[in-house]
DNA sequence: AACTATACCTGCAAGC
DNA sequence: TGCTTGCAGGTATAGT
């Protein structure tokens, strides 16, 4: 997916266009997302709300209707949310649309559907949903303290711990990547072999990418835009991923690339030491 | 309990 | 040209 900056991006466009508008109607594809879309859930207590807020939970974003009911939506590794006019033609992959009170109706394209939309009625805080997520990486409660805490008794690759939802969100494959490079760190460095001093690096480095990449407008590898349609231009900034063969930035050593977990990982073999 | 492999789905690029 | 294969930003699950 999008990981937590191109989340926050979209996010922060969404803020911009939606609160106090009113959803006059839902449509939808048919085709079922990860799961199937709660589309009579929509209907009952979405449709005909106004919208409040928007926010950001890990990489949920949720949208606070005026009857304190709320919809939670997931993009999953493929999808975009954007703004058309409502007469505007659909595209191949518009499987969720809400229509508001402006002309514009918002959709959710994904390709790959492994997007996911809740709708939870009022009363039901999204707090449960979300009681078995980690902290995001800009809390204080992502502390040395912490990652000792949970990471003491682990002994697979830090790289997975740090993807892993439950003990911190937002890091998806290619941060893990840059922010392990960033921190000197081996990605399959067992994760209860790492010293304080490295976690302090590690909640540093991953703060410093995630808001540069945020500021940059997110990374766009292939067909990740913001809600405006806009691409984001981290991707330039990538020191690791996706570099496999090029000359590291730092020391000139040539990039390689593993798979840990079934994921692709980058790594400078020369500034990132196994036992280091 | 911790970890790995697999499944979900579509599209694209590389290789034959 | 056209087929097959592998791979892609996430996460839940079943299995060891």
């Amino acid at each position: 997916m999008p990981e937590l900056p191109e989340v926050e991006v979209v996010c922060q466009g969404l803020i911009k266009h939606l609160p106090d508008r009113q959803i006059l109607s839902f449509r939808q594809s048919g085709k079922s997302l990860r799961k199937p879309i709660p589309t009579a859930l929509i209907r009952r207590w979405v449709v005909e709300e106004t919208i409040l807020s928007v926010r950001r939970r890990a990489k949920f974003i949720l949208l606070d209707m005026a009857n304190a009911s709320t919809m939670i939506l997931h993009l999953g590794m493929t999808g975009r949310l954007g703004l058309f006019p409502w007469d505007s033609r659909l595209l191949v992959h518009d499987h969720a649309c809400w229509r508001l009170d402006n002309g514009l109706e918002l959709r959710l394209n994904d390709t790959r559907r492994f997007g996911l939309i809740h709708c939870l009625p009022p009363g039901l805080t999204p707090d449960h949903f979300f009681a078995e997520l980690g902290p995001d990486p800009f809390w204080e409660d992502f502390s040395p303290d912490y990652l000792i805490k949970k990471g003491s008794r682990r002994n697979g690759p830090v790289k997975n711990f740090l993807m892993d939802n439950r003990i911190v969100t937002g890091i998806g494959n290619i941060y893990a990547s840059e922010t392990l490079f960033a921190s000197a760190i081996h990605p399959a460095k067992p994760t209860g072999e790492i010293t304080r001093q490295q976690w302090r690096c590690i909640i540093q480095e991953s703060r410093r990418i995630l808001s540069d990449a945020i500021a940059c407008g997110g990374t766009t590898i292939s067909d990740y835009v913001n809600s405006s349609g806009e691409k984001g231009y981290f991707q330039v900034r990538l020191k690791v991923y996706a570099r496999e063969g090029l000359p590291c930035l730092k020391c000139g050593a040539v990039i390689t690339k593993m798979v840990l977990a079934g994921r692709a990982t980058f790594l400078c073999p020369k500034c990132q030491k196994e036992e280091g």
